[in-house]
DNA sequence: TAGATTGTTAATCGATTAACAATC
DNA sequence: TAGATTGTTAATCGATTAACAATC
């Protein structure tokens, strides 16, 4: 079963390639070459068309691409054509402000609980919700058949929450902790840490 | 002039293992072996050693890397030995949470200032800064001679906000705005954008 | 039809990995 | 010295890019 395996990367691409579709849709574009794509992202058009062409052909010959007919494609192969339920752990200033950021609704992610374990915080509201002991976190997840999940904990805390969060049924953590998160390799990890990009960009500066 | 240009994907990894020095170094171990740290970051022991001796030999045959002297000279490659000042254009939930956040502090990134265009939050408190009116950006990043800069502003006016920073003399910005943007090659930009993370996770889960 | 642009193959480029001599 | 582990070369692997036939 040697199955044709699709690159990390081209699958990371997409969601960019997605982003500016929704741009150029508000914009009221109908069509789109992988030209004008490669102009706006700076992505190379080959790749964008060789990233396309790994799920099939969405263009055609001669104009391009239509824009909600991509946007549908893309959508469908990132399995972003649905609503994902997500929890997030740590109801610190980080889990506030993830909890009240409004862009993961407005994509589809929708936060239905937050956690915690201190004891000051559990019965307090963040946003339109109450947070909950960290305790019912694993009940919590499997009642609901929750797949993602944020963990804004402190880093010391992060990896045994983690292993909490796959025991129970997590297959995607969006990691703020500063940590690096061993997981099994059939759960995805995505890092948000700005320090560290931080410190590679500081390598490219001048140095005074 | 041919420079021995060194991969952007070496760098990028750079920060990641000055993470775990740190670690190492907290839990007073002195010494550490590329199969050590490969074990603890999930990274092959032989592309770490290949990423060090990009830039020096670092390590002792026949014991490993001393941890304090490693994190010494990753900081100096990384730029990192000195403090960062840095501005936050944007005001708003996101941008708050990035002034009150302590992480970047501690890590040498120092946010002196923070500006916005909202007549209601100029002259406001925000953690221990006060808002600035975004009129004087330019004057503040070229007099406190500013190079690195977060974007906290909404996706519509980020473009024309970054382009501001760089023609004031910023050299790299964090970019929290949804949007990709467009940089001269002198500039770098990161983009922290939590939602396109889970877009590239959700392709990995299950459809039901 | 002529012009434009896709989808794909093949060539190139660059990064990862294996192997091992050097050396602490 | 013997054992361990680095630093580096060469081989492999995989991703990017160029080129172009297919086709709208």
């Amino acid at each position: 079963m040697t199955e044709n395996q699709i690159p990390d990367v081209v699958i990371a691409r997409l969601p960019i390639y997605l982003l500016k579709l929704n741009q150029l849709l508000r914009d009221g574009q109908k069509v789109v070459s992988s030209a004008q794509l490669s102009e706006m992202i700076g992505i190379p058009a080959t790749q964008i068309r060789k990233d396309l062409s790994w799920f099939g052909g969405f263009g055609k010959q001669g104009s391009g691409y239509d824009v909600i007919h991509l946007m549908d494609q893309l959508k469908n192969i990132l399995n972003l054509d649905r609503i994902w339920q997500m929890v997030v752990v740590g109801a610190g200033n980080l889990g506030k402000a993830v909890v009240e950021y409004d862009g993961f609704r407005q994509k589809g992610f929708e936060i239905s609980a937050v956690f915690d374990n201190e004891p000051d915080r559990i019965g307090s509201r963040v946003g339109h919700l109450v947070v909950q002991d960290v305790e019912d976190l694993e009940s919590y997840i499997k009642e609901h058949q929750i797949y993602v999940a944020a963990l804004t904990v402190p880093a010391s805390a992060a990896p045994s929450v983690a292993e909490k969060l796959v025991k129970a049924g997590v297959r995607a953590i969006l990691n703020y902790a500063p940590v690096r998160l061993l997981m099994p390799k059939n759960v995805e990890i995505s890092n948000v840490d700005p320090v560290l990009s931080l410190q590679r960009m500081t390598f490219y500066l001048p140095r005074k």
